[in-house]
DNA sequence: TAGATTGTTAATCGATTAACAATC
DNA sequence: TAGATTGTTAATCGATTAACAATC
């Protein structure tokens, strides 16, 4: 009986993403072997990845609508989740108006901030309003999620004000490591460290 | 003798912060146990990722501005990385203006965008021109460090622009797995699947 | 000195790869 | 049918954890 690790459930959303693309070329069907090529892996790790599925047809290949729709279902891509986003400066408006998290679910329902300038400015679907009204707000709609894209000084105090508004999961992009009850789900996006792993690569492949 | 492996210098841009933080609060020591504890992982293993630095200190800790150091030596943060991006949009706009890849070593020399209303304008430090410009200066400047922030529709053909000027690491944050020739260096950011596996562990902890 | 903390060895764990029978 | 491709078992590999001697 095929399982889901964690190592496989992390590898979904790049199939996701290949899947997608097949399927918008009109792909049917699609081998572990030219998955396996795309994502520079094992042909065997993909059949592992997507045994689960059981969208797999000797011969042919994966059904492409089919496994799509597996997927969708264990990373519950169509329930949509709500996030609230604190901080519309060029980092948090680049969020904002990014089309591809509806792809995935996420909907950023709300912006704050606390510079006034930036109030009642709308980036995509998005709006901006004071910080004043977020405790408000998040509770009446009992918001799960929250987007961290304020400086590192306002990190901290900014993750605390979600955490007592009843925040469960944290997307954190300023280069701070917060400090959180344990039961609070916390993904550190740290762009420049990222960045630096591949300067590293770059230099010993020379 | 303690030697890096792959998922050891995974971790240290994240040993780097939290050391960098450490030091700005002026300590001079910090423990295995201390590290361990904000990242949420075992002691041991912070002192394997860290025992080829030779910068611990039996009863003390691992010694700060030295271990810093150490680490900016061996990822190559102190000499600087230039790179070019293409797409001025909210996205390129936002990392443009991070200051926190100076940290890092990184430095967006240029930006390019096709867009006329785009060409001209300077967010942070960095000059937007006419993506006509492109191909001259990168070969003048010898540029090896390439950054796409373009649509989706557009990545494969800048990504091949890049390979064509003689670029050799691209950081590609347009949702598309790029064709390219084998001794490229490629980091994807895919910030909506990141995403996607926040809100599956969250559904998961329910 | 006694206690704390490192570096390292050995044990465990989990993930990847290899191989192949099943089968469409 | 023959060939291609899956799902799965066994073998390998690498990373993490446990334990502890060394020592400041």
């Amino acid at each position: 009986m095929p399982q889901l690790t964690i190592a496989k459930v992390a590898r979904l959303p790049e199939y996701y993403q290949i899947l997608k693309m097949l399927s918008k070329k009109g792909r049917e069907h699609v081998s572990s072997e030219h998955l396996a090529e795309v994502l520079g892996i094992d042909s065997s790790l993909v059949r592992k990845d997507l045994a689960w599925a059981y969208t797999g047809v000797q011969k042919v290949g994966y059904h492409i609508p089919a496994t799509v729709k597996k997927i969708e279902e264990v990373l519950g891509l169509n329930n949509t989740k709500d996030a609230f986003l604190v901080g519309a400066g060029s980092l948090g408006q680049a969020l904002m108006g990014y089309t591809g998290f509806r792809e995935y679910g996420l909907s950023i329902l709300a912006a704050f901030d606390i510079d006034q300038e930036k109030v009642g400015q709308k980036i995509g679907d998005t709006k901006v309003f004071p910080m004043s009204e977020f405790d408000r707000l998040a509770r009446r709609l009992n918001i799960q999620m929250g987007i961290v894209a304020v400086t590192e000084d306002a990190a901290q105090q900014v993750a605390d004000q979600m955490v007592e508004a009843g925040f469960k999961a944290l997307w954190n992009f300023a280069p701070v490591f917060l400090k959180l009850p344990d039961d609070i789900l916390v993904r550190n996006e740290n762009l420049a460290g990222g960045f630096a792993m591949l300067g590293y690569e770059l230099e010993r492949s020379v």
